[in-house]
DNA sequence: GTGACATCCGTAGATCTGTCCGGATAAAAA
DNA sequence: TTTTTATCCGGACAGATCTACGGATGTCAC
């Protein structure tokens, strides 16, 4: 065999302890499938516009973000299913809006903290401090 | 063609304040690559479990996380060359931890706040008391 | 040195995802 | 009613990702 069974813990409390904490497979499933909503960049940047913007539709949202029409049509399609965006149809033209229970910490989280911190300047080393 | 190209945008003023404060396409790359290492519920619960249980090996892991060896071994090749996970190697046993630059806002908000928000108990409206 | 163990790495196959294309639907204009 | 516009949907194809396996490396106990 080319792993073993690992039968006896290397440290059985601290395997304990991550255990009693860890989510639940039903919850990690529900919060990586949000998250994986916003890991792509097309609907990360399309709810960042969203955001700013209020509303908007599908061919304005893919002349603000410089992709295909079809491509945001996708994209909206997922984050409709997910409960993440909702529409107003008004005429033949659809407004796209964050549903009103958006998950706040998501959204300060990726489109505020997250994307300052992901932008390096280049004189932006890790600090060396270990 | 299927698709019009849509020249004429139909709120020119949302698609440009839009545009003004989208981010570039190169800081939404990286923020994506760093959503999609917490997207996956086996990196998920790995995190979480380093998170409280501040270090272990890949065996206790798969022990303390249910899965196979092998599951976690690729999880932490991933995390360890996004620069997320660190490592100290002690005698045969290699213990992982976060690294110390861990996005906090990543931590605090996928780890603790969404857990909560996407747990469903049914009895859950939203609660705005503060 | 030999054997057992903890873990890592590379790769092949299955699966999930995103993009592109053609066509359908609905509403406004002519 | 016919045409144009805005958008949606379903399927094919390509690319990314996960899992499982075999084997390699380094360490500890004899």
């Amino acid at each position: 065999m080319s792993v073993t069974d690992h039968l006896h813990p290397i440290d059985p409390q601290r395997v304990a302890h991550a255990r009693s904490r860890l989510p639940s497979a039903d919850d990690a499933a529900r919060l990586t499938g949000l998250l994986s909503m916003m890991a792509d960049p097309v609907r990360l940047r399309l709810i960042y516009a969203l955001d700013v913007a209020e509303e908007l539709c599908v061919g304005d949202l893919a002349l603000a973000l410089e992709v295909s029409e079809d491509s945001v049509s996708y994209a909206l399609r997922l984050l409709r299913s997910a409960g993440l965006v909702v529409t107003r149809k008004q005429g033949r033209v659809v407004y796209n809006r964050l549903a009103a229970d958006f998950p706040e910490p998501l959204r300060d989280t990726c489109l505020r903290r997250l994307v300052t911190l992901t932008h390096r300047t280049d004189d932006d080393p890790a600090d060396t401090g270990g």
